[in-house]
DNA sequence: TTTAGCACTTACAAAAAAGTATGTACTATA
DNA sequence: TATAGTACATACTTTTTTGTAAGTGCTAAA
């Protein structure tokens, strides 16, 4: 934390501060139910970028909500899955999920 | 939705798109139990500058997730409160509360 | 009469996020 | 031998987001 910055003591602003941008919320997602292998999650979420793919996968890693394991194969192969801590930001997907829902419903 | 460009199938994609930013979460949060001025948002969100305030005010209301009240008085007033849409997101605001409360305490 | 407060608006600049393009080391397959 | 696929890395540019600073029109209080 930079000096003089005050740690946020709220709960929700400290939730937010490690999961906004445009990516990592759908990286999980598609991380929820089961690991996967980085070419797997760049095909899994669209639009994504290789470059933009390492850089959140290592900002999730760093805050210790995902896990990431090399196999020491080749072709290499790597797996990336949620930690405990991750796997706890399911109630936090559930619920944007069925608001998401509702809200498409409606505009249809 | 620019031509060419697919929407979003996905509830979740849909949902982070219109509420990702450094600001707008904390805004409905502050705005999670009752409707609040202008300037009670601005002192209630640290840090955030008038500028970013209405910017990010205006876009939650273009998606119908909070309503602006003017009530056409001077010096001026203006109220800010959820509105149907924005109420249904309380669940997101709680699963999003737990999480980043726990990751506090285990940090502590 | 100056100051403060309300709810903004605007021009401009800085910073952060994201994208493009290319390259790496290795192997298997055509 | 060329191509494709694995999992990245790096330089560079563009785009988006956020911030700074100042100003507006109005009123009430000091």
């Amino acid at each position: 934390m930079v000096r003089g910055e005050k740690d946020s003591d709220c709960p929700v602003e400290s939730a937010v501060k490690v999961l906004s941008g445009k990516w990592k919320i759908l990286i999980l997602w598609e991380l929820r139910e089961t690991p996967k292998r980085f070419a797997e999650l760049r095909r899994g979420v669209t639009g994504i970028t290789e470059k933009m793919l390492i850089q959140q996968l290592k900002e999730l890693e760093k805050d210790r909500i995902i896990h990431r394991k090399d196999f020491h194969e080749m072709p290499p192969k790597v797996e990336y899955s949620l930690t405990e801590r991750g796997r706890k930001l399911k109630p936090v997907f559930d619920a944007l999920w069925k608001w998401g829902r509702e809200q498409i419903q409606e505009s249809s």
